[in-house]
DNA sequence: CAAAGTTTGTTTGACTATTCACAAAAAATT
DNA sequence: AATTTTTTGTGAATAGTCAAACAAACTTTG
């Protein structure tokens, strides 16, 4: 299949909580226009993005929310449960165990790693926090497919080598570093810092413009 | 000032942990190479994004870490102190005040806001909550450049008119949806469950391809 | 101090992503 | 039922990003 780019992926998910907020709002069809209207982009983007999937509007009238969403959800594989291991019980890891909306899309935390004795077989959220050293058979026992790395910066690439190792394919990572992986291994990045950095930017660009 | 794009601007985060990092293990110089090989970049690239603001290295030798992580520091805006807003002190709200990664860099949280009359007027972290509806003191008071935005969805843009009216020119914003801005405005997104869908993504793309 | 080896800074070319623009198809209107 | 309007899907044009390649500048070695 046809190599897809990773800003057509993101894009799908954002039409995702899209349709989902207008099939809230009892609204049954919407135009590419809309849809772009309301993600800031234009409405050539939206029917490209969805181009590469098939075509699932109507011309003359548009999109069907409920159908559209569906579409969706099966090329962005959320028609499963996902199984995701949590990795570093510190203040980042407690908020996403209580984050709903991971629950909502299908993300289903079922496992706590740590490799702080003081916490190790004490509860989260109802989860119990395991060694890290003991990755293996959890992983296996709780079928886990995704882990999220929310450990401090020098432990992040040994906690995914250890992961790799047990077969676990895809990472979501919150340690301000570049992890490495083998090529059938995907890791996302989710850094605030980096964010915070560009918003730094932006402001000290435009206080030089005045 | 010709235009930097994004990507450029994310890249030079990185470069700039990279090199504290570094300097932290003594390391007096480093070659675009190495910086490449630890980010998983191209050489040619680390060039490229320094190159739009000045040269900073010496052929045939490379890079003075200390220089040029001063130099990335002076070009993202990391000079000074910024003063942060906090508005939603939720689960990931009481994460991020903990988060030391930001103080680290110069980003110092001073004020958080809350809709709630539960938390209002409570303290976390040894900050006063403050009402939403007094934003506009409060910012001009603790002279707040940037706002995270940790509030539900659906309050997500009311919150950022809201401080917008009070002259707050940047949002980094958890909310699973899109802000709208005046052109002036910038807004960074940090939106997890965009990434958990790439990897859900290429984990049902890996099994398709079996 | 000359020759060989490194590494930068930048030009050029390749590739990727986005937008434009329009025919085709369907809906709405007269 | 014919005409007008709307909106999709897509091929072509434009813009933007990244990688290769190499001269220029500096370091190291003999």
């Amino acid at each position: 299949m046809k190599k897809i780019s990773d800003s057509t992926i993101s894009r799908l998910s954002t039409y995702y909580r899209t349709l989902s907020r207008l099939i809230e709002q009892n609204v049954e069809t919407v135009s590419s226009d809309e849809i772009a209207e309301i993600n800031n982009i234009t409405s050539a983007q939206v029917r490209k993005d969805l181009s590469f999937f098939g075509s699932f509007g109507k011309r003359g009238l548009g999109y069907n929310t409920k159908d559209l969403r569906e579409e969706i959800a099966k090329i962005l594989g959320l028609k499963k449960q996902w199984n995701v291991a949590l990795v570093g019980v510190g203040n980042i890891g407690r908020a996403l165990i209580d984050y709903a909306e991971f629950k909502k899309q299908g993300f289903i935390i079922k496992a706590l790693f740590d490799n702080d004795p003081k916490k190790v077989n004490t509860e989260v959220g109802g989860l119990k926090i395991h060694d890290i050293e003991n990755a293996c058979n959890i992983v296996k026992k709780e079928k886990i497919e995704i882990a999220i790395i929310a450990v401090p910066a020098k432990h992040a690439q040994a906690v995914v080598d250890t992961l790799v190792q047990c077969g676990v394919k895809a990472f979501l990572n919150f340690a301000p570093v570049t992890i490495k992986v083998p090529s059938d291994v995907i890791v996302k990045n989710e850094n605030m810092s980096i964010e915070l950095e560009a918003l730094s930017y932006f402001l000290t660009q435009n206080k030089k413009g005045d």
